[in-house]
DNA sequence: CACCGGTCTGTGACAATATCACGCGGGCGA
DNA sequence: TCGCCCGCGTGATATTGTCACAGACCGGTG
């Protein structure tokens, strides 16, 4: 894809006029980072909003004791409303944002982009959904944290993250950090699942055997 | 006060031209509810935005077991961010509010708020920075369920809920409510609080008798 | 006052999770 | 081949959540 038209990533943004258009492509710049890079962390100020073209972030929490929850992502195609909910509230970072891939975004200087949230309606209602949304994401998240239980959860998750061939390249750790539980309870939790024959562990992957009876745990939150 | 002139409750929205005041004076209506209605429930859809006049509202998740946990409060003048984030996403509620007291509250048509996000600068600031503060709220939360001891975030309310005689007028279930744990829980704790001679409970009360200590645990792990 | 019902609290037993402190083993680079 | 780091297994223990009650308090009402 031509860098220049990254717009066209954005259906929602389909609708802008010539002139929000110039101030997109003049007043933004096209900014990398290698996988790994820390994209904001606790206690920095946001300087441009995000638009995400290519790559995943993954958006978390790190508690005093190491442990960490994964909040949601961030794709290709997405703004961080993390950012752009600091740039407008004028905030510090509350949570820590790690590339997952090598990324390539466009960076709005603030600014631009107070002065596109005035004129167009259209950027008004892709900010605004996209908040919305994560809005509703961050609520089950504190539903599942706060009630849910970690058998259901890891269930869950398995279910989400494996492949066509129901594997999933992850170790103990990663999972942890998924559901924001210890390391320990997960090789436990997944040794019972193997028990039972729904999955098969071996070092850095796990195979999911039975997706069934996974996913049928996994239901029983309601 | 005056009731047709509730905008004055509102800083926020004094930068209003007259046009978009008309638009609050015809198409929104003053909205009474009495102490312990629910304002909403999980899988409603919103047909008002609200701001709220008067009165407090706490906003709640409930889990199939009947725990339930205090997401947080909103308070005259602001606007319940649930809300506006379900009009505008079209999606339904989910999490559950309650009138804590008397509501006094202006719902302003769907179609009404659609049409000041697109005239008012001011009115999207309001709506703006209300969410990027309770997004703030929300990350809190989740950083204090996910990684928090009770002990501490239970101390960190009870000095938080105090009046200035250290007097807390609540019961143990509401406490726990406050922090998203069960009842027995919150029961033994304080009983161990009160072992240390850091409150006195009586039923229906607990009395804060030494401050300093229950802070110093509450800012244990910030 | 005595009684009764509901609400609030206390408690023990147990299950589920989290934490801590290890040890084991595989793979990989020196 | 030898270490060494990382992923993983495991027991012991602390913390928290769940369940099933019992008793204590409070406001009515006869």
């Amino acid at each position: 894809m031509d860098e220049r038209n990254w717009l066209e990533l954005f259906p929602a943004l389909q609708g802008l006029g010539e002139t929000e258009r110039r101030i997109l492509d003049t007043r933004s710049r096209i900014l990398r980072l290698p996988a790994g890079a820390t994209v904001f962390a606790p206690g920095k100020t946001p300087q441009h909003m995000l638009l995400l073209l290519d790559g995943v972030v993954r958006v978390q929490q790190v508690s005093a004791g190491g442990r960490e929850i994964v909040l949601y992502r961030v794709f290709g195609g997405e703004s961080c409303i993390m950012t752009t909910a600091c740039l407008l509230a004028n905030e510090t970072y509350h949570a820590e944002a790690i590339a997952e891939t090598p990324l390539k975004a466009v960076g709005i200087a603030r600014a631009a982009f107070d002065d596109l949230l005035d004129r167009s309606a259209a950027f008004r209602r892709f900010v605004f959904t996209a908040y919305a949304t994560r809005i509703a994401d961050l609520f089950l998240t504190i539903q599942e944290v706060a009630f849910g239980r970690v058998d259901v959860r890891l269930a869950h998750k398995l279910c989400a993250l494996a492949d066509a061939g129901g594997r999933i390249a992850l170790t103990h750790q990663d999972l942890a950090r998924e559901i924001g539980t210890a390391r320990e309870v997960v090789s436990r939790q997944l040794h019972e699942f193997q028990r039972c024959g729904w999955v098969a562990v071996k070092r850095g992957e796990i195979t999911i055997r039975d997706r069934a009876s996974l996913a049928a745990l996994a239901a029983a939150r309601e």
